[in-house]
Parts: C-alpha cells; structure tokens; sequence
DNA sequence: ACATTAAGTGATT
DNA sequence: AATCACTTAATGT
C-alpha cells in the first residue's frame, strides 16, 4: 500500500464511509486519485470529453449552461458529497459535456475514470444508491432553476441567488460585483444595481462596492 | 493627480 | 426587465 492509496483511503473513509461498502471503497482507492483546484479554474467546459466523474471532498462547483453567443446561466452547485451524475451518463455515453463546470470555492475531489463506473453500478447496491440519488436531486436542483427562470421575478432570483451563494461560501459577505451577479442570473448590471438596491431598503442585503452582505437566511 | 473600474440614475422601449 | 447614455463614486498606480 503507497502513501497515495493510504490518503485516498482516509478521504473516502471520512465522507463516504457511510454512503459505500468496504469492498467499493477499495475499488475506489484502487483506480482513483484526489486533484486540487483553486476557486475560479475551469474543471470541464462544454464541448470537451469526459474521462472522469468527480466525488466532492472540500469546497463548491458552480455548474452552468452557455449559449452560443456566450450568455450563462448558473444552474446549481456541486458541494461536499456530491458528484455530478450528469457526467456519469456523459461518461458512458462518451459523449461531451453539455455543462461548464467552474470552482467555486477551492475544490478538492476524488476523481474515477469512467470505465469502472459502469461495472460498480451491477456490482455495488451503495453505488447504484449513490448514483440514482445524485441523479435525482440534479434533477430537483433544475427545477428549481426552471421555476425560477419561469415564475419568479428577478427580484427573487437575486434574493435566492445571493443566500445561495453564502450559504456555501459558509459566510455572509460576498465579495462579488453587481457584473458577476448579472452574468450569472443572465441579465443586466443595470438591472442588478436596481434590484439590490431595493434588496438593502428591504433591509434583506447590505451592500457596498464589490461586495454584498446577506442579512436573511 | 489621473486613469480605470464599479455603481447609480433617468429616459426610452 | 433591457438598453442607452451619462454621472458619480471608489480604487489602483
């Protein structure tokens, strides 16, 4: 057993020892590896192949949807314990990416490449679990975002997009610009100076250059 | 002091 | 809610 593994082993047992059974977490700590990334890097970007699904250890993903043209939209994020199924279908379809997957916060995952995914999902009860309530909380995760985009106002669009954000930041002040809001609500900055504005007559937000305090959680 | 970047505002669609 | 055009304020060099 080589430092490496004996790490890898410590992580999973740390956040998924109660998710997986033993014999998984070995297959685990046999074929996959830990990778670090810094907030802001760029972990797959639409269009490209993947050969890897992630499981979240530390830190957030932000997982968005481009058009052509270069409008985003942010749909949900990816946090502690969670993985992506989205790219596990991906994977075994070999398809690309229909996703830009952007760090949030300093991230830290175990990555598997994409051949052993499959034969797990036969295999491991805890991995087909895994898997198909992954699965199902992206999917209540995109409703959501539908709904949002459908029914709400942008109004509370920012509301949700800004406790959101502190939430998984795990702190109340946002260093962000009226700008970056508006890329990823896809709207203006225009717009974003106007509403949070009212947000903090509403006493709901504070805000001053470059940053946003939320004050309701 | 000056240039740059972020934010605020009124008018129009 | 978006866009334009313009102003004002904050920040970096």
């Amino acid at each position: 057993m080589n430092a490496q593994e004996a790490i890898l082993r410590e992580k999973l047992n740390e956040y998924y020892s109660l998710v997986f059974e033993k014999e998984l977490i070995e297959e685990i700590v046999n074929v996959g590896f830990v990778e670090k990334y810094k907030s802001g890097e760029t972990l797959i970007d639409i269009g490209q192949n993947m050969t890897h699904i992630p499981l979240i250890l530390k830190g957030a993903v932000k997982i968005i949807r481009r058009e052509k043209k270069g409008d985003e939209l942010v749909l949900y994020f990816l946090e502690k314990g969670d993985t992506c199924a989205i790219s596990f279908i991906n994977c075994i379809n070999r398809k690309e990416s229909i996703f830009k997957a952007i760090v949030e916060n300093d991230t830290e995952a175990i990555f598997l490449p994409v051949e052993h995914i499959d034969d797990w999902l036969a295999k491991y009860k805890s991995w087909r679990h895994f898997i198909i309530d992954s699965y199902h909380f992206r999917l209540l995760e995109m409703v959501e975002s539908i709904d949002g985009l459908a029914f709400q106002n942008m109004n509370q669009r920012l509301l949700k997009y800004l406790v959101d954000k502190a939430k998984i930041k795990q702190d109340v002040n946002l260093e962000i610009t009226h700008q970056e809001i508006a890329d990823d609500l896809n709207t203006s900055r225009v717009v974003v100076t106007r509403l949070l504005k009212e947000l903090h007559n509403e006493g709901k937000v504070y805000s001053t250059r470059s940053k946003v305090k939320v004050l309701e959680l």
